[in-house]
RNA sequence: GCUGAAGUAGCUCAGUGGUAGAGCAGCGGUUUCGUAAACCGCAGGUCGUGGGUUCAACUCCCACCUUCAGCUCCA
């Protein structure tokens, strides 16, 4: 029997028989490992525990805590739910159940049934049921022509079609129980790992992602391999709910949605305002500080302007149609700001000396989000960018470019927030999207790799996912539900100051095209704090909390000192309600408590004869007494430092 | 836009064909109280909208609107 070389992530290496599987090799460890073991990973690649290793490998067993091994447990466990589908509603037709970032999916055709809550409960009662049978995953390969008549006889349109692109090539099924599938895999070695299961929803998705295809039914599910793991991981779920910021957005009055007003036109109450205020003043003084110059412009403009930009060809159906006057002229709510700008930069001739020009606003902006899109704060159809268009010469850009990613990296710091990093690069394949050509594209997507690279920047790439003008550096950041957004995002562009025309005299006397760097650090002010109510969970920084000190009163006996409190407190510029509710004192700091709101000045005849207050902080208790001044100082202090905890 | 689910008081929700309910919030009163819910009372609804079936519809049927989950899209 030929011998292997299997070398493990520790550096050592074993000889082993070759056909030797990863589950032999992890027994061969020890049994706890071999009951732990969910899949290898050989040289990269995730692999079954039972495939056969023919060849010299560097080998890793995966664990549950392995993302290798993760993957291969919701394959699994997509087929353990497909084969469940299969016994309870014969005929099914299935397309693809792939693992996802927690859990799996898969897509089915029923025909004409449609799936309700008692039917995923009685599918997850049976992949409980099929899977305490331990059946064995098994990797059969076959040639096409096989493949093909298979799926023929089984009449699954979907995986014949998918067979289609896998034209001559070896083909893989993976058996267990009675369920056959076209599959990749990799797979467990059986479903007994699989212990705990929740199928969480039944959605619509149409077959490989296109509109123009059928739609097919997706069931969502969970599994882990211990009913623990999968309590504490609906709990969490639980828990992200009551972080919603539709749900918190309603209970601290923060913003309203009204069909009166329209789907996605969010209404600001006073208490967003002064958020939303304060949260704009914070950006006007740091891009002041880097010599950005505001402007501002009207939310419509002649439709000609987009014909101009190529905004009006490119985004046609996302833009609320054209405004025609009675004598033909035609205008559109502004969908985007630079077109805007790009007038402003040319109102006179501009010299090298002028550059870079930064001209910044805060700019509202309508776009015409399909219905079924809008969520919330996060995805609406007016909103406010804290735009800004910086023209530069040539040799300026990676600096400028520089400067503002971190500026945009403050922000971020600012809030504690997390932010995932994507170039966003044109799709090569569907150049038609994208203006200007190949040559621009080719440069302006390696200056951006540059100038991330020498950032030092933690970034992934984006195949497709650059505007039409040109590519960017973009800022993700994920809701309580886990979904990610993009909010702030750096832009270059070559293409906009061609179709403008825009011109700088360089010192050789000659005229250039400046490049343009769109950018926006928040994004969306909407979304921006969409996500920051999520993200404190509606318990605001001191500097952002709209209502920073509720001033109680013992009783109305001490109303009128509470009174004078409150009028020193709003003197100083801290935002102080009074209560002076007839209730007890446990009922107003339940209250307040229950609002989020960070102090809460306790006053009674201990108080007032010290003249003093009692400092409450949210979620921790009394502070003790303390000088009226001395809070206003502590207050002023938190707000300057914009510090995050109290 | 597509598929599915849901819409009852300001909020959270109950109500399966026979006169619309509760808790909280609000308002009035009593109480004057020391760190997460005092007590009594009052008021509040075109049951999303419109049509239909029925002696009778919150309840059954149809259409539309809105919201939610997902898909598609996303400057």
């Amino acid at each position: 029997m030929a011998k292997i070389k299997i070398t493990f992530p520790d550096g050592n290496s074993k000889d082993y028989d070759s056909g030797v599987t990863g589950l032999q090799i992890a027994e061969g460890i020890s049994k706890g490992l071999a009951r732990e073991a969910l899949a290898v990973e050989v040289n990269g690649e995730v692999w079954d525990l039972n495939r056969k290793i023919t060849a010299d490998a560097a080998l890793k067993i995966l664990k549950w805590k392995d993302d290798g091994g993760k993957y291969a447990f919701w394959h699994s466990s997509a087929h353990l739910m497909a084969a469940a589908v299969e016994s309870l509603f014969p005929g099914t037709k299935f397309g693809i159940g792939p693992p996802i970032e927690v859990g799996f999916y898969y897509d089915l055709d029923m025909g004409d049934h449609t799936l309700t809550g008692e039917d995923l409960k009685k599918i997850e009662d049976r992949m409980v049921e099929l899977s305490t049978k331990n059946d064995q995953y098994v990797r059969e390969e076959r040639n096409w022509e096989d493949a093909v008549s298979y799926f023929k006889e089984k009449k699954d349109p979907y995986k014949l079609e998918l067979l289609e692109e896998l034209k001559g090539q070896v083909i893989t099924f993976y058996h267990s129980g009675a369920f056959t599938d076209l599959c990749y895999g990799p797979h467990l070695a059986t479903t007994a790992p699989i212990k705990a299961i929740k199928l969480l929803s039944v959605a619509g998705a149409y077959w490989r992602g296109s509109e123009k295809n059928k739609m097919l039914q997706r069931i969502y599910g969970v599994t882990f391999p211990n009913t623990k793991e999968l309590d504490e991981y609906l709990f969490r779920l639980e828990e992200a709910k009551r972080r919603d910021h539709r749900k918190l957005g309603q209970e601290l009055e923060i913003f309203l949605l009204t069909p009166a007003v329209g789907g996605g036109l969010p209404l600001w109450l006073p208490k967003g305002t002064i958020i939303r205020e304060n949260l704009v003043d914070f950006l006007r003084i740091e891009q002041k500080k880097r010599g950005y110059d505001f402007v501002m412009t009207p939310h419509i403009a002649n439709l000609d302007l987009y014909k101009t930009s190529g905004h009006y060809p490119y985004y046609k159906d996302s833009q609320f149609p054209p405004i025609t006057m009675p004598d033909g002229e035609q205008y559109m709510l502004k969908p985007m700001n630079c077109p805007h700008h790009h007038q402003i930069y040319s109102v006179k001739p501009r010299s090298y000396r002028d550059l870079p020009v930064r001209l910044a606003e805060f700019g509202t902006v309508y776009r015409y989000e399909q219905s079924g899109e809008m969520n919330g704060l996060i995805r609406v159809r007016g909103f406010t960018q804290d735009d800004a268009h910086i023209y530069c010469a040539h040799d300026q850009l990676k600096d400028e470019i520089t400067s503002t990613v971190e500026l945009t990296q403050l922000v971020f710091k600012t809030f504690g927030m997390e932010v995932k990093i994507r170039l966003s690069y044109r799709d090569d394949k569907n150049v038609e999207k994208y203006g200007g050509d190949a040559a621009f594209w080719e440069q302006a997507q390696r200056e951006i790799k540059e100038v991330a690279d020498e950032m030092k920047l933690d970034y992934f790439i984006g195949i497709g996912e650059a505007s039409f003008y040109g590519p960017k550096i973009d800022f993700m950041v994920k809701d309580a539900l886990g979904r990610t957004w993009q909010l702030g995002t750096v832009q270059v562009d070559y293409v906009m100051p061609e179709r403008f025309q825009l011109e700088y005299t360089a010192s050789d006397g000659k005229k250039h095209r400046p490049v343009i760097i769109h950018r926006a650090p928040f994004g969306s002010l909407e979304r921006f704090i969409g996500i920051l109510i999520e993200h404190f969970a509606g318990e605001f920084p001191l500097w952002l909390a709209p209502v920073q000190a509720a001033v109680l009163p013992i009783t109305d006996q001490y109303a009128e000192y509470a009174k004078e409190v409150i009028a020193q407190m709003k003197d100083a510029g801290v935002r102080a309600e009074f209560d002076d509710r007839n209730e007890k004192i446990g009922y107003k700091i339940r209250d307040w408590e229950l609002k989020k709101v960070p102090y809460m000045l306790v006053v009674g005849e201990k108080e007032k004869s010290s003249n003093t207050v009692s400092v409450r902080q949210h979620k921790k208790g009394d502070l003790g007494a303390m000088s009226r001044e001395a809070f206003i100082a502590k207050v002023a202090d938190l707000v300057h430092q914009k510090s995050l905890t109290l």
